[in-house]
Formats: C-alpha cells, sequence, structure tokens
DNA sequence: TGAATGTCGTTGACGGCGCAACGATCTCGT
DNA sequence: ACGAGATCGTTGCGCCGTCAACGACATTCA
C-alpha cells in the first residue's frame, strides 16, 4: 500500500557491519568455549545465571527467560549439564509441578576455570577494540533493541 | 599465570544488552521472515547476494564467504533455494570442479515481494529505534569487530 | 610429464534448537 | 467444591548448521 521505505547508504552499511560483525563475534567466542571446557554458549549462560542466582539455584523457566531460550532448550541444556555432573535437579517444593535445578559444587569449580578464557575472548575480539565511548553507546543501543522487543507489543 | 582481566561493571552492563538484544533481533527477523516468506534468514541473504551479483550468478565459494558461512551450509541452502525453483545450478565454465548458482526470475520475484516485509522489520526493531548517531556507532563498533575477526591473526 | 599437494562442492553423521503435543498440576470463577 | 483453562517441564519430530571424509579436478614443482 504505502511505498517501502528501503534502509539509507549509512543505514546498510551499518546493518552489515553489525550483522557480520555479530556473526563472526558469536562463532569465535561458541568455539572457544565449546575447545577450552567443552560447552556450547547456551550451556554456559546456564551455569552463569545459576552461579548468580541465591542458593545457586533456579526454577526451569526462570532459567529459560534469563538466557532468552525456550523451555525444551532449557530442558536439553540442564540434561546435559546434569550428565556431567555440573547441576543437579531438585522437586520444586512449593509447586509440584515445578523441577529446579542446582549449580553443584563441580559446576561451580568448572565455571571458575572456564570463566577467565571465556573473558578473556570477550576482551580480545570486542572490547580491547572499543573505546570506552564505543562501549557506552553499544550498551545504549543494545538497551533499546532489547527493551523494545522484551514487550510483546511489537 | 597472570590474574584475569574481568570485565567492569559499565562493560558488564554493555555486554549484556548487546547480546540480549541481538538474540532478540535476530529471533524476531528469522520469524518474520520464515512467517511470511517461509524461509530462513541465511536462505533470504543468498538471495540477496545472488541479486547483487554480477548476472545474479556466484560460484558456491563465494556465497559461503559472502553470507559468513561454511561451503556445506551454502550447498544446503542452495538445494533448498534449488527446490523451490527460486535457484539453478550451472556448472563453472573455466573450472571443472566448479558449481555456480544462478538466481531464477521466480527466485527475483520472491525476492522483490520478501524485501520490504523484511526491511520494514528492520526498521521497526532496530533502525526507528536509533538515532543518526547511534546509526554510525553501530557501524563503527560492528566494523572494528569484523574487521578484526575476518583476518585469522586472532 | 608426473606426483604431491591444495581446492572445490557434496554428503553422512551428529548435535542444537524450536514447535507442538502431552500428562501433571495449579488457579480461578462460579 | 468443581470444572475450565492456564502453566509447568518433558519429549518426538523435523529443520538447520558444522565437522570430517570423500572423489573430482587444479596447481605446483621437480
Amino acid at each position: 500500500m504505502n511505498e517501502v521505505r528501503w534502509l539509507g547508504k549509512e543505514e546498510q552499511q551499518a546493518w552489515r557491519a553489525y550483522l557480520d560483525g555479530t556473526r563472526l563475534l558469536i562463532q569465535a567466542l561458541d568455539r572457544q568455549l565449546e575447545a577450552d571446557a567443552g560447552v556450547s554458549m547456551l550451556d554456559y549462560e546456564v551455569l552463569v545465571v545459576l552461579s548468580e542466582a541465591p542458593e545457586r539455584r533456579m526454577r526451569m523457566r526462570d532459567i529459560a527467560d534469563a538466557v532468552l531460550s525456550t523451555r525444551s532448550g532449557a530442558t536439553r541444556a540442564v540434561t546435559r549439564l546434569e550428565r556431567l555432573g555440573w547441576v543437579r535437579r531438585t522437586e520444586c517444593a512449593d509447586d509440584r509441578r515445578g523441577t529446579e535445578a542446582e549449580l553443584t559444587e563441580a559446576g561451580a569449580a568448572k565455571l571458575a576455570a572456564t570463566a577467565p578464557g571465556h573473558v578473556a575472548a570477550v576482551r580480545t575480539h570486542m572490547f580491547d577494540l572499543l573505546t570506552p565511548a564505543d562501549v557506552t553507546h553499544l550498551r545504549s543501543i543494545g538497551a533499546k533493541v532489547r527493551d523494545h522487543l522484551q514487550r510483546p507489543a511489537s
């Protein structure tokens, strides 16, 4: 009906640079984690959010929300981590449908051993390239996109 | 060895905002493409790079590089698009190992029909939220990360 | 020329992830 | 109290992508 508002040249270049940079970055981090720790990025993030949770335990639903995944994604990630011994499943006290996942001692140790390498990779491939002003802008831009999309009022 | 240089608070916030925003954005665009056109984001990008190529044809290897995927990824994407009739395979004249993929008329039409919706989604979820200064910064940041990672000197 | 090495595109095996459906359980209105 | 509907976590299914190996062909170098 109304005509298409195509992207301008500046916007096209920004879009390509952002897409390509992001893809390369995620790939690099994923490989680093896989090689050094044998876990995927999602698995690693599950460990992180669990380590930051009170009593290092969380309901499956909250895990899924925290890592922006689905419930089935959380189920499979926790299953993998449980098989490795980093995480333990527990029944929920107040909701008999519920399941909680708890970070084990071995899981905490694994995370402590893995985090430095991951942080180093994030620095090498991202923050070491950016000025403090870049970091501020990145946060602002990311927050705008995230906040817009987190409300279903698309 | 040497101690870990953890991320500062500003950097952590920027990292989370960037990661979460990016993930939500990619998910939204992927769903939009899947719903409106029945193609994945990779398939769509293959159509785009083919449409921009001379004579709308490219070697498999160049397609893989252009969309930052692997050769097998390109093979499977082109196979899907060929099955749909948007793309046609041809033998390479000067290299008998080679295969070229060529955008068909139907593929060009499909792309023309799909692009407006995709561009609109990119606008809605990204550029409409950003100031012109944001766009400039985004391009600069993305380019830094991309250029750093595209040379294997990591 | 001929052999070693590299590159091209494809394929099989494998794993990750989302969707939809499921049984179990909770919640709410009447 | 009780039935309708929502929500919980799991699982079967299918798609998508990478990795490793392959045969075909190119290139290089003695």
